[in-house]
DNA sequence: CTTGACTATAACATAAATGTCATGCTTTAT
DNA sequence: ATAAAGCATGACATTTATGTTATAGTCAAG
């Protein structure tokens, strides 16, 4: 598919998607046109950088971790920083998720004290 | 204590402290210099907002969340805004938690391959 | 073959949190 | 009383994701 079609299932726009593709978060093949094409998996991809934008890492940090898995033996050291990353923010996930849960509950019940 | 102070128990900056205040976030006694003074709850507070900001809460966010159980019955609109925000993130934060986990797993085991 | 819709790149703009700097008022210590 | 350090406010800068605009190449339809 062509870009326009990977942002219209995506709902990133255009210009966010060229703009993780120069971060190094997505590829593209290059038709003989020069325009970019997508296969159906770049729409997952996609779809997980915008979760990972979502919960505040920065394209740098998204691009660690993506990278991560597919790196060559010798850039193993990148990959133990992608790995503190994620414990770093899943702690922080865990903390913030007790937290929102609790607040969710009285928000809750002030709620219902007013339907 | 001063702004200095809970600067430094909470790692955020004079300058995010400040600006957390102007966004209503947060309060301050004024002494009859005109120094912010702060009490001790002031820390957790701070560090509540650092929280919601690592999770990609914008400030807006954070003040509906904040100071929506001090608002009076009149403004209980703003509260069920709130509480939209609260369940939208926390949908968001599942998932990519699920996702995270996973991700972990298979990081855990493709690190241990190589120690 | 021209028009319209799509693509490309590049430059400039914006929003939001934060950094930095200038200027000036307290306070504390010498 | 003067210097050093802390505070205040305000203006400007920076970062990052994203929007917008300009310019130009490609392609399908009339």
């Amino acid at each position: 598919m062509l870009i326009r079609e990977l942002s219209l299932r995506t709902g990133a726009s255009i210009r966010s998607v060229r703009h993780y593709e120069s971060k190094g978060l997505l590829e593209a093949r290059r038709l003989a046109n020069g325009y970019r094409e997508y296969d159906e998996d770049a729409i997952a991809k996609v779809k997980t950088i915008q979760l990972y934008l979502n919960l505040g890492f920065s394209t740098d940090n998204i691009a660690q971790i993506i990278n991560c898995p597919t790196l060559p033996q010798n850039d193993r050291p990148l990959c133990k920083e992608a790995y503190k990353l994620y414990k770093v923010k899943l702690d922080e996930v865990n903390k913030q998720l007790e937290i929102l849960h609790s607040i969710q509950l009285r928000l809750q019940e002030r709620m219902k004290e007013f339907e």
